[in-house]
DNA sequence: TCAATAGTTCAACACATCCGAACTATTGCT
DNA sequence: AGCAATAGTTCGGATGTGTTGAACTATTGA
């Protein structure tokens, strides 16, 4: 837990590792939950399912090093918040084209908790 | 050569696998080559580089079964069509931003060839 | 100080990817 | 028709990547 943690430049964020980074079901999913809280929100165990923590803690790192999230730590906890802002001035259209696309093709981000 | 080629049918693309298909340098270089020439172009032998004839196959391959491809037999070679329109009703904006990402993050793709 | 909570790291297994070699199908030449 | 050349597929093995339980580290709160 003392390792900081190790966030791109936003000149290092590529589109491939971006799209690999959304490529997953989970990390989608992951991603859709911090979005549907608007934008720039923050979110404590956005896990799908009840998925093992060392998954999950990899999937954010996924996220992380792509560029997507940034992490934070609060205590015990990790804040993650999407850098869509960001990533928005970089690739234009982008995130929303693929929020809207998981918004068509899956049911509905529930937006639960809070 | 004699198995027909599988193709999606429209209701069955996931998101998912589009994003997956597109994550891939290689793949995404193909898709960018047969954008670049007009939407619903062909395109024989559209590698990007000098990549093994196996691999080539494989990636054309996921490439289908994505559905972002439409492959067809012409004598011996496999004409290759972009299925944009298909998709685009599906999940709108979705290709258009990937590749108008593509174009910004990389040069331009060379439009070589005839 | 100690238990509980939140997350990371490690190692092992499973699964996917890459590519050379061998194979199949089609064309065009003679 | 036969045959070489071309275009692409399939197979198998090496190599790489993803998933997860177990052990570990940090922080909070009693």
């Amino acid at each position: 837990m003392q390792r900081p943690f190790v966030h791109p430049a936003l000149e290092d964020i590529t589109l491939e590792s971006v799209l690999y980074a959304l490529a997953d079901p989970t990390r989608l999913a992951i991603i859709r939950k911090l979005a549907s809280r608007g934008c720039p929100t923050n979110c404590q165990t956005a896990a799908p399912d009840n998925l093992p923590k060392s998954t999950q803690s990899h999937h954010y790192q996924v996220l992380r090093e792509a560029g997507l999230i940034r992490s934070e730590r609060k205590g015990t906890e990790v804040v993650n918040t999407l850098r869509c802002t960001e990533i928005e001035g970089k690739f234009p259209g982008l995130v929303p084209a693929i929020m809207h696309a998981a918004n068509l093709s899956l049911p509905v981000c529930t937006g639960d908790k809070s």
